[in-house]
DNA sequence: TTTGGCTATGTAACTGGTTACATGCCGTTT
DNA sequence: AAACGGCATGTAACCAGTTACATAGCCAAA
């Protein structure tokens, strides 16, 4: 009884000498359970089951030298584009032993660094970064202490770390050739903040070089569906008539609909409307939205098993 | 250059070598740094930084006892109420010190209970369980290994974890007093699975009863904007006319509201929807949705500060 | 001059596991 | 009967830190 209340939790040798047996029998049923007679084995077995032990993953860790975590540098949980990619990063990464610890960064890169440095701290054996355009605080970290890590969301042969993602230019590119395919000629782009963003800024460079022979206008938001409402006025506002507005992100562009309807103004007869996402919700817009896909769960599983095979 | 390259990571031993000091001190400088002398600190803290020291968080885990990590189980992330959630818990998280573990249950009571063990065997400190009902196995873990777990999305006072959440009949209630006094009669009811969710099985039961005077018809589906349409459609189907639509969750609204729209039934001049949640889209939509306000940022506030003190 | 107390630092024993190596036992083979 | 080999198990060193306790050095009071 004062055994009970005192104790904290059983470790290796409570359960061996209680068992009767030497640690290191102990710790083989639980690593390489094959070795150890059957007997032993049941009776240890037992012994944990009835002890109620479960094994330190402090003290695993600092002699497997594995923590099993890995970490995920990501702006934002809130954007459906991320919460999706980390999904399906968790999911992949449970198959393969690991569990993953999610920060957010705000695009900010200071904040990234800082987080990098937590997750570091706290034991991870790698972790995923969006982008491609950090803070030297965090190249050095990856330098200094060697851990792995892959950039997500943005696809460059050339880039120092393992690139998964697509590529934003492509995307981008894309995007405006449909445009231009169906003739427009006066086009509003509405985007998310560029500053600290490598992939939105690829996406606006390439736009830019696309359209350079049609009239643009190119408006700034938070990557929400106010942000896109938002944006919208102030493009009737500034900049009619116009006949195409090229969203950088789905829920702006759910923004842009939503704006145009209440301008009185119909899609696609008045204006097209094109974005880059191919978000769940997308398809069920009125009208559908034609969007340039970005497979963020293909992407987050490729990600996933990429740096799980490094560690 | 040997040295360079074979060794993997100083370690505190290695520091306290190249600073002509013992371990107790290198560890006291990491530590509590005020009681050693300003320059043998100096010199310390200068050989850390030259050797890129990071102490190794198992090992500081190991004998501190504290891993600074929660980890949290919720049914999926591609639901915005709960990366909005897990948003804010992770945001509150930092401030105290921890990291956050996220682990996905499909509202799976086998897959929940081990992740949570999963969870356990990595050495989280506490972590988030979602609703209050769970398998025995997950009972157990928590019995057995002590740790401090509370339940989110829940409120129920009588619960023996604590619970940071909303009442769930309530918000049921509240959205059919509305529809009530609008004096609908034929209501139609959509919500998603009830297996293994309690929180839509408090709010369908609470539906019922307040409703039990209407004529109502139930549908199930996955609480996506796909999973709105197809319930939208079939109630068109079997159970027109009907007057009202309350959609237990602003995904499901979204696609009835698309749906409705695509049978030329408007809103809310044929149909009047109602639903539960507020995400923030939800203001955008055609017309804005009439919808019960979960505060699902707020809630992850709490239940990370309530966590966070507890461990 | 001795004693006492304070501070800065060192020594070594811990934390809770893993594992290289040692040992003991049993059944074959020569 | 002696020697050998293989298997099951035990002993103790190790991982990378923390920390209780010991010690050394210094200054002031007796």
């Amino acid at each position: 009884m004062a055994r009970e209340s005192k104790k904290k939790r059983p470790n290796l040798r409570d359960v061996s000498r209680e068992a009767g047996v030497s640690v290191a029998t102990v710790s083989r049923v639980l690593n390489t359970p094959s070795v150890v007679q059957k007997d032993t084995r049941a009776r240890v077995e037992a012994k944990i089951e009835e002890l109620g032990f479960v094994r330190s993953a402090a003290a695993f860790a600092i002699n497997s030298g594995r923590s099993r975590l890995l970490g995920a540098l990501i702006p934002t949980l809130e954007s459906d584009i991320f919460s999706l990619t980390i999904s399906s990063i968790e999911q992949t990464l449970v198959e393969h032993g690991f569990s993953l610890i999610v920060a957010t960064t705000d695009d900010d890169p200071e904040k990234e660094a800082s987080k990098a440095r937590e997750l570091v701290d706290v034991g991870v054996e790698g972790f995923f970064v969006t982008g491609v355009d950090h803070s030297d605080a965090l190249y050095d970290l990856l330098r200094r202490t060697k851990v792995p890590a892959v950039a997500i969301s943005y696809y460059d042969d050339g880039y120092h770390l393992p690139t998964v993602g697509y590529d934003n230019r492509l995307a981008a590119e894309t995007a405006c050739a449909h445009l231009l395919e169906l003739g427009h000629k006066r086009v509003v782009v509405i985007h998310g903040p560029l500053t600290g963003n490598d992939r939105n800024i690829a996406r606006v460079e390439a736009t830019r070089s696309a359209l350079r022979a049609q009239s643009c206008w190119f408006f700034e938001g938070p990557i929400s569906v106010a942000g896109g409402v938002a944006a919208t006025q102030r493009a009737i506002k500034e900049c009619a008539p116009f006949d195409a507005i090229f969203c950088m992100s789905d829920v702006m562009a759910f923004g842009a609909l939503h704006e145009l309807h209440r301008a009185g103004l119909s899609v696609p007869g008045d204006v097209s409307i094109v974005s880059i996402h191919n978000l769940p919700a997308s398809e069920f817009t009125h009208p559908p939205l034609t969007t340039v896909n970005l497979p963020a769960r293909q992407m987050g599983r490729r990600a996933a098993e990429c740096l799980a095979q490094w560690v």
